[in-house]
DNA sequence: GCGATCAGGT
DNA sequence: CACACCTGATCGC
């Protein structure tokens, strides 16, 4: 363990417990010393909101030994009815990705999702006409570019005079400047045309004119998009009829509303649409419930409808910015663009591309290194955008790469053939994200205990794994390689190059920061420090990790006077183990994990002491390890209480997470929220460093150039955000 | 059918 | 918020 236990700094509130538990190995002496200066919890108030609803027994003597025989567990409970439905819990991670996605609690996301449109940046690439290099105009990247880079277009539009046109804008003229465009796109006169056989129906209703047009359409054309693959211009001008308020004049044209809905693919519902006589204003302010009750039943159709409308709506905010004037205009446009491409791509493009085999979008075609890596809003969100390039980009973000070398860090999401050294710090998706078993691209250099779960968990063959040792500098590629313990979790590890050109660079991937990590660094210069710059705020100041876990362990005995109380712990895949171990320890309570979260553990390099704190069985621990999750709201836990009910009349949750500690919250070790039966405690336990500990990392290292990793939205610049670790 | 990938969610 | 992950849909083999 990096942490010393003598932090004294932190004061916190020891919930009286009605028997307090002894501490074999207290991180603190629980005693007078620690001050009382937040009130207790309220057992009493607690237990009579709910009268009737719970008779919880008068605590009884908390027993310090392990495998409690004081009532915490019904005896023999592992044959009881209550105990068997028990098995359905998702009691660690792997429990509830296995199997669970039908539970209650585990399916919120089916409640809440979002219609997925889906995208791709390959064929929407098809769109425009521009450099080719193959980069993804869906990518993070090329939506700020956009911002920046006046796409060219081969048929003379120059967009350095065209910084005031959308992306749409630039279709359309691209579009009517073809000439062929048979609708009424570009007219100027007031006369209103059948798209499909030019005849002015401007003297009928809206509604004879979608009756028209639909005929028109039935007529002579195969179902879908048919006629609209006749025409690539005219196709462009059916695509920009979604957008009228750029083109108020199409809206009486051609029902909008049933082109737009063909255009999602749903020409099915069109009649619905019809029937339901939805005008375009109409169309864009139903609801979900709207879609139902109007016949849309189909939970895919509908979702996509209301995705489409959502996309809809910001387009057209962001038109209604773009069209009115401002000294702003630049800076308003930027953001209009950068909104409008990240937002109208899913339904335009998808058209576009139906439409327009060969063609190719803007931003494919504009490959451009960033200059500052960290440009993007965050470099791993945008990685995952990113993947046009047939789920791998060529442009890698900076802090994936190491100045001096070929090697590359966490960047599987990148991978490339002109590399063959690949790093990864540690066994989190989203480092590893992009690392498949059929990896062929050279070595894999990491922690054994990484190198472990990637041969488990992804099977990597380990003839592909290099497996670093803590401390023990290694040349490869004739660069000095050396790592350390990044405490971040376990088998994370910072790396420190030293190239031949003398200039050292020194990842620390994921990190917190530890006194003890200096001991490794000082007397060796960095040049270049590429910074886990995740809670690189101010306003993030938690505290150390064992002060979180000495108030984990007082809250537990505090709620535990009441024998019938479950306590779970959040974890991730690897991590916050160091949390629920310690609690293990000092209440010399076993606990309960799953069985493949204990094949998980034992590859983590526990003690074989540190390792008879696991059991597989449920019934010899009251302590349960729960993916962190299912922990992330009442709701959930509720669910997982109606479960136990029959076991467990109180449920005690401990969420632990650095950013409970925004903002107000100061240093509180953790802050306690109840519903009824159900406790929830949020507790700033961080296997990241906090924003001083970070300053106090850099000042030790001072390095010459910081590379951050993530860059946070607060300050928007990774120059402020350096700036700030400086001052 | 299955693994890989993607988008969107917590 | 942002951690690190999940789910469902889609794609390619």
């Amino acid at each position: 363990m990096m942490w010393n236990t003598d932090d004294d700094d932190d004061h916190f509130q020891i919930p009286p417990s009605s028997s307090q538990l002894s501490l074999r190995k207290p991180l603190r002496p629980i005693n007078g010393s620690i001050s009382h200066h937040r009130p207790p919890p309220r057992k009493k108030p607690r237990l009579s909101r709910n009268p009737g609803k719970e008779n919880i027994a008068p605590a009884p003597e908390f027993s310090s030994e392990p495998c409690l025989s004081s009532g915490f567990y019904p005896q023999g409970s592992s044959s009881t009815p209550d105990c068997s439905l028990l098995d359905s819990i998702p009691s660690s991670v792997d429990d509830c990705s296995a199997g669970d996605s039908g539970e209650p609690f585990c399916s919120l996301a089916a409640e809440t999702e979002e219609e997925d449109v889906l995208v791709d940046g390959k064929e929407k690439g098809e769109c425009f006409k521009a450099n080719r290099e193959g980069y993804s105009g869906n990518s993070m990247e090329a939506r700020l570019l956009k911002s920046r880079i006046r796409l060219r277009f081969e048929d003379g539009i120059d967009e350095e005079e065209d910084e005031s046109e959308s992306e749409l804008d630039v279709l359309i003229k691209l579009c009517s400047e073809g000439g062929e465009c048979s609708s009424s796109i570009g007219k100027d006169d007031d006369s209103i045309q059948c798209p499909l056989c030019s005849m002015d129906i401007s003297g009928l209703s809206e509604e004879q004119r979608h009756v028209h047009t639909n005929n028109c359409l039935d007529d002579t054309q195969p179902p879908e998009q048919g006629s609209l693959k006749k025409c690539d211009k005219s196709s462009f001008i059916e695509e920009s009829v979604d957008d009228p308020v750029q083109h108020p004049q199409l809206v009486n044209d051609l029902s909008p509303v049933i082109k737009w809905v063909r255009s999602l693919g749903l020409a099915k519902y069109e009649d619905v649409f019809l029937r339901e006589e939805i005008d375009w204003d109409t169309l864009q302010s139903l609801t979900e419930e709207d879609l139902l009750s109007i016949g849309i039943t189909s939970l895919g159709p509908r979702k996509k409808i209301v995705n489409a409308l959502s996309t809809l709506r910001e387009e057209t905010f962001a038109q209604s910015l773009s069209t009115s004037s401002s000294v702003t205009e630049r800076q308003r446009e930027r953001s209009t663009n950068r909104k409008a491409s990240e937002t109208k791509k899913p339904t335009a493009n998808k058209l576009i591309t139906e439409f327009f085999p060969g063609q190719a979008t803007d931003g494919t075609k504009i490959r451009k290194l960033p200059k500052e890596p960290v440009t993007e809003q965050s470099c791993r969100r945008a990685a995952v955008r990113r993947n046009g390039n047939n789920g791998k980009s060529k442009v890698v973000p900076q802090w994936n790469c190491v100045p001096g070398t070929p090697f590359r860090v966490d960047a599987f999401k990148y991978l490339t053939r002109d590399c063959c050294h690949w790093f990864l710090t540690h066994f989190h998706l989203d480092h590893y994200q992009g690392l498949t078993k059929s990896f062929s691209h050279g070595k894999i250099y990491c922690s054994l205990i990484t190198a472990k779960l990637v041969n488990i968990k992804i099977g990597i063959p380990w003839e592909r794994l290099q497996v670093l040792h803590l401390g023990q500098k290694v040349s490869i590629a004739g660069v000095d390689v050396t790592c350390f313990d990044a405490n971040h979790c376990p088998g994370s590890i910072m790396i420190r190059f030293e190239p031949a050109n003398g200039k050292a660079v020194l990842h620390t991937g994921d990190f917190r920061y530890s006194e003890e990590m200096l001991n490794y660094l000082i007397g060796s210069p960095i040049s270049s420090l590429v910074l886990d710059t995740t809670y690189c705020n101010p306003q993030y100041d938690f505290p150390k990790q064992e002060a979180v876990i000495q108030f984990v362990v007082e809250s537990i005995q505090a709620e535990a006077f009441n024998p019938k109380t479950l306590f779970l712990i959040g974890s991730y895949t690897i991590g916050k183990e160091r949390l629920f171990l310690e609690v293990a320890r000092v209440l010399r309570e076993k606990i309960y994990i799953n069985p493949a979260k204990l094949k998980l553990l034992e590859c983590l390099g526990f003690s074989k002491e540190d390792m008879q704190w696991f059991t597989v069985k449920e019934e010899e621990s009251h302590i349960h390890v729960v993916p962190l999750w299912t922990l992330a709201s009442f709701k959930r836990l509720k669910h997982i209480a109606n479960r136990y009910t029959n076991r467990y009349s109180l449920i005690v949750a401990f969420s632990p997470t650095g950013w409970t500690s925004g903002k107000s919250k100061k240093k509180s070790p953790g802050r306690r929220l109840q519903q009824g039966t159900i406790i929830r405690y949020e507790v700033p336990y961080s296997e990241h460093s906090s924003f001083t500990e970070l300053k106090e990392f850099v000042q030790k290292v001072s390095p010459e150039v910081i590379i951050p990793s993530v860059n946070n939205d607060g300050p928007d610049s990774a120059a402020a955000m350096v700036s700030m670790l400086l001052t």
